[in-house]
DNA sequence: TAGAAAGCAAGAGCACTGCTCACATTTGTC
DNA sequence: GACAAATGTGAGCAGTGCTCTTGCTTTCTA
């Protein structure tokens, strides 16, 4: 049962949505433009604030946007090379996280980039399309464990580390070793570095002719540091 | 030989930066206020213009404030353990980079964060300051290896990989060897990475009761793989 | 089916921003 | 002391987020 009406609002929603990833673009989340939206949408300014309270509002419809495009795209990924290893579906899952940032590296930013100060995302609306790229990353884990591929790091860990990693296996119900899952969220940290470099060009200019291969190496030492 | 005149304008920059700064504590770069500067600076609007020509101008100026201070804090903490191995000395920058963000979060946002967009940070100004960081890493490792405390990794390097390698090499006259480089360049991304997670709260609320200790752990793995 | 309620759009207005320009004042030098 | 350069002033333009009042249209309900 739709109204119309309903039907509207939810494609100007989507509108609204499309026009505010395109101007991320070009512009910083913080300069956003509600004004500009409305006036693309063909519709007087203070109109916009029907379907989006404010600023923050549109923030939070793009970040979840892209955290759930960034998570399908993670999950497709991992999904089309099933029948591969564990180490092989997370060197995939990363490179595919690079290849999403370098084509969309505004959102990219939006998500892993300098948080907009005041801005506090709603943990109950990004939370959970914000952890599916990790999740996919610590279900591979599990299942190399599981399946005993994993080699767990040598070295002692330190008490506070463990206690924190068993307090994250505990609320996830996690069966991987603790240092194992010391690693694995330090691969995630690591990763999303590289990429950051990549696409906020923080290496020097024309350092790497072919940065994907750098990236793939650098990828492979981190896993294998894991103990993939 | 100092006109009164100098010396004011002198004055005038040093607050200028100074209150940005101060500024940055609250606000984006992108939102950084001229007018929100001249205003406690006790001047009209306008006036700011005559000592920055505009926004773009004010952010190169707070770049290299903060590249340099972060430079000279990480060089300073180096020396002050001038008489530890290489790898403990890189340990001790890299924990020094950490503990400079954790301090000056807005300033670390602004060297690594997302870039302003329509920005381009003029090289001539930025690169030396900007470097000033991976010169030491770089120097570490060059001694590690000089001093035969460097074991290179395993593991064949990709064509492309050591092209890109040697040319750094060459430009910058290293004789470490290129798998050590890679290693390095991987670590300095890595540790931003690391960095940014911790200051940009990307990992979830309260994951770590201790996050020193991780960073710790992570480190010592990072600098494990490059082979100090 | 009539009327109330809810939704949507318009336009004016406030306080803020970056930046420019014509003008006035101060300051250092010949 | 005269002149020029450096500095400060105030008005103004175009843009922003956001609020409020006013009017119209669609939807729900009695």
């Amino acid at each position: 049962m739709e109204t119309p009406r309903q039907r509207a609002r939810k494609q100007t929603m989507d509108d609204i949505v499309r026009l505010g990833r395109e101007q991320l673009a070009t512009v910083t989340p913080t300069e956003l433009s509600l004004r500009g939206i409305a006036r693309e949408l063909g519709i007087v300014s203070s109109a916009i604030y029907r379907y989006v309270k404010d600023r923050d509002e549109l923030l939070t419809l793009l970040i979840v946007d892209a955290y759930d495009e960034l998570g399908a795209t993670v999950e497709d990924a991992v999904a089309a090379a099933s029948r591969r290893s564990p180490r092989a579906r997370a060197l995939v899952a990363c490179q595919a996280v690079r290849a999403w940032a370098l084509r969309e590296p505004s959102r990219f930013a939006l998500l892993f980039g300098t948080p907009v100060p005041g801005y506090a995302a709603p943990a109950d609306r990004t939370v959970e399309p914000g952890t599916r790229v990790p999740a996919v990353l610590l279900a591979l884990l599990e299942e190399a464990h599981r399946s005993g591929e994993l080699e767990p790091p040598s070295g002692p860990l330190p008490r506070p580390v463990r206690r924190d990693m068993e307090e994250i296996r505990r609320e996830y119900g996690l069966t991987v070793p603790s240092a194992s899952l010391a690693r694995g969220i330090g691969l995630w940290s690591a990763l999303v570095g590289a990429v950051s470099f990549e696409v906020f060009d923080q290496y020097g200019p024309d350092t790497f002719a072919d940065p994907g291969a750098f990236f793939d190496l650098h990828l492979e030492s981190l896993i294998t540091a894991v103990g993939f």
